[in-house]
DNA sequence: TAAACTTTGTGAAAAGTGGCACAAACTCTG
DNA sequence: CAGAGTTTGTGCCACTTTTCACAAAGTTTA
């Protein structure tokens, strides 16, 4: 095991072996070799043996890996084995869709907290949860042992709200509002931007008219 | 300006920029340097250089950038003098959240219509868009000159929901669904995997000691 | 007008990332 | 048990992206 920094795309990859592996293992195929598992997920087999060597050395030359020993190791790497407490604070269309997913639970992160500055929304119920007054934040983030803040105010409030969820000390920030944030370096944030992901197909879309203008004045 | 392949982590951040110049162009500050513009998108004086550097010279040695005209370049750049047709498939949580977002049509992305497969939701009024049925989607995609589908549907029916919109001919894909789509390569597609984003924080909690000492690099 | 200061634009160096290729390790076969 | 076959783990190389660093260009000051 060599102790590099592991890079982002590895983490991604990780995972997608592990859906793999986990099919792999329902269906009762004791042994995988790296080229069967970058067969199946459209990646190369050096790719995957290279991820793999980030963490150790998890396979037999000559006949690769066992499937259930595999999946093992990369759930304790990937965080897989222990769960999470999480609080949504902005309980809008986007904090109620969140709210309301059951993907978070089922990948080990569980919503036990929200909240919301506007006293309407304040006492609504979703799913197990109560939305509470954002002045309640502090205390319910220590009681509850919240490690992640979800961020889903608009992008005004996003700051201030940071500075609540860091002062509460969670350890990351999940932050669906369209700007950046200032936090101490040792909170992590992640930014998931879903405009800038349609805008980034708009850029696509222009392009591809001005090199079709291009091609056409070229070929009138 | 030199005609070099522009880096894809670019295009991302020359939205970020455009994002704080208009938002200093709204407070009618005048000119920014790449050290003051770096500073609040938390990315350095030299990547805002660079990343303009691919597509011409846009300031003035010892002054910096005019905020508007920038503004204006990097709006032409991006495609965002231009406006998109947008069709969501799928009104459920997600899907409604995004359709009662304002956010896409101040950046050129109007969502021109709506589809379902559940009875219930057909008719449904959300804004100036009136939920109409899955079945409808060919002749609607056509006669509102739709380019770009977004699809909010679970995981199960994502890929069949991909076919119907590449053989009503949009040229680019927004997909939701945790899911990897299979279409003919014209089709531009971009995934947006929540899911995989909560699972890179539970691997950052797990990992956490080891983490922080390779911080350094979340500029992304 | 000149000197001090600020800031850009960009080559060159550094860092990060993925693929190749092969010795070493192991399995299989007769 | 030897020789053929398979597969891993990793050093090395090619490529991409970011950071560094500084001359050139502009601004400000007196
Ligand atoms: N809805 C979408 O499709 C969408 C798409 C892209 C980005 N976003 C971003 O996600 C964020 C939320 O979007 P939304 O559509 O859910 O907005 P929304 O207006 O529906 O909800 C925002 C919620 O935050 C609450 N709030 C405001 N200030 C608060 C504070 N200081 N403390 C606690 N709560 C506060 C409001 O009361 C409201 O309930 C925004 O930043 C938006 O830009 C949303
Ligand atoms: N809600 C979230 O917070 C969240 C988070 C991460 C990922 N996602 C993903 O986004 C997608 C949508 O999530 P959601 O929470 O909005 O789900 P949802 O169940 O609330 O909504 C899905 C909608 O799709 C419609 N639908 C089903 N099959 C269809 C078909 N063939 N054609 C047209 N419409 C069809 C359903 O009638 C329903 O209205 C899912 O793939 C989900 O995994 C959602």
């Amino acid at each position: 095991m060599n102790s590099k920094k592991v890079p982002e795309g590895t983490i991604t990859r990780l995972f997608i072996y592990l859906r793999e592996l986990t099919e792999l293992a329902r269906l009762n195929i004791r042994t995988i070799s790296s080229a069967e598992l970058g067969e199946r997920t459209n990646l190369s087999d050096a790719q995957v043996r290279k991820d793999l060597g980030y963490f150790g050395q998890f396979g037999t030359s000559g006949s690769g890996y066992q499937t259930e020993e595999l999946k093992n190791a990369l759930e304790k790497i990937l965080g897989k084995d222990k769960t999470w407490n999480v609080a949504i604070v902005g309980v809008g269309h986007l904090g109620s869709a969140l709210l309301t997913y059951p993907g978070f639970k089922e990948r080990g992160l569980n919503i036990v907290a929200a909240f919301d500055a506007d006293a309407r929304k304040i006492g609504k119920q979703a799913k197990e949860v109560t939305v509470q007054s954002i002045d309640e934040l502090p205390g319910t983030i220590s009681d509850k042992k919240i490690v992640i803040g979800v961020i889903a105010v608009p992008a005004k409030q996003a700051q201030e709200v940071a500075d609540k969820l860091v002062k509460a000390k969670v350890e990351c920030i999940l932050n669906f509002a369209p700007t950046a944030l200032t936090v101490p370096e040792q909170v992590k944030v992640k930014d998931v931007d879903l405009s800038r992901e349609l805008e980034t197909l708009s850029y696509f879309l222009a392009n591809k008219e001005r090199t079709r203008q291009l091609i056409d004045q070229q070929t009138s």
